[in-house]
DNA sequence: ATGGCGCGCGCAGCGCGA
């Protein structure tokens, strides 16, 4: 099973874009976020059309998470606690049990503001819902953009952005919680080699100097880890005109025993 | 040199992202 995480930057503007790597990749559930728009305006007629099931927890002009899955789909959680009504959660069960979650964390603005203590606690509520998927012996996948890139490796100048916002020390100790809960990150997990980006900002030409960040990962629980086999970034997807500024990481995960 | 680009909203230019 091929599951990939991506940060459209709005689903409606990057449809096209959406509907031909879901061609090409193959993959069988995709997390989105940044789908920013409604439910009553997510292009679902495109995407069942195409196949796919769908959860969504929109909101109006931004943020905005969407589960698109082969297989039918059973909602399990739509928001995490202190999310202040912003929709950046939806988790859902497939089938054979497997839970996945797409979750967009706050991006925090700047270590000052008063968003950062907000992005802070929302890893710490990724956490808690981690506590309880395992002490339910859940098997479980959480998928999305993190903003956090969670080492030096991570990031293509980490000089110039030590202390910054997506790599200061607090927000690296709260994403080191969620892997000593246990979880894998499981692009590093098979690549650990440094550079491998999966955003690079849209001015300063960052994209084709290769001038990125890895901030958008997907963790796994411990018996979905023994089961992982591949992962990859697709930057494919980048390289396209009106692209969105993150591109899908995906990894494989064997049949269940 | 601290901006650069692209989105939504809505019709000018602002807020926001990372």
């Amino acid at each position: 099973m091929k599951i990939a995480t991506w940060n459209v930057n709005s689903v409606k503007a990057r449809l096209a874009h959406l509907l031909d790597w879901l061609d090409e990749a193959g993959p069988d559930v995709v997390l989105l976020q940044e789908t920013k728009c409604q439910n009553q305006d997510f292009p679902r007629l495109e995407l069942s059309s195409a196949g796919w099931h769908l959860a969504l927890r929109g909101q109006k002009s931004y943020n905005g998470v969407a589960i698109l899955s082969r297989q039918p789909l059973v909602e399990t959680a739509c928001e995490l606690p202190g999310d202040q009504g912003e929709a950046r959660y939806i988790e859902a069960r497939l089938p054979d049990g497997l839970i996945v979650a797409s979750l967009y964390v706050p991006m925090g603005q700047s270590v000052e503001s008063d968003r950062f203590p907000f992005k802070l606690a929302f890893l710490e509520a990724v956490g808690q819902r981690a506590k309880a998927l395992l002490t339910a012996d859940a098997d479980f996948l959480f998928g999305g953009d993190y903003n956090v890139a969670p080492g030096d490796g991570d990031v293509f100048d980490s000089a110039a952005m030590q202390g910054q916002v997506l790599c200061h020390p607090e927000e690296r100790r709260r994403f080191r919680q969620l892997l000593f809960l246990g979880l894998t990150d499981c692009f590093h997990a098979l690549h650990p080699e440094p550079h491998q980006f999966s955003w690079w900002d849209y001015r300063a030409g960052a994209w084709p100097r290769d001038q990125g960040l890895r901030i958008d990962h997907l963790l796994a629980s411990p018996r979905v880890a023994d089961r992982l086999t591949s992962a990859g970034i697709d930057k494919g997807p980048r390289g396209r005109e009106k692209a969105s500024d993150h591109t899908p990481v995906w990894c494989e995960i064997a049949d269940g025993c």
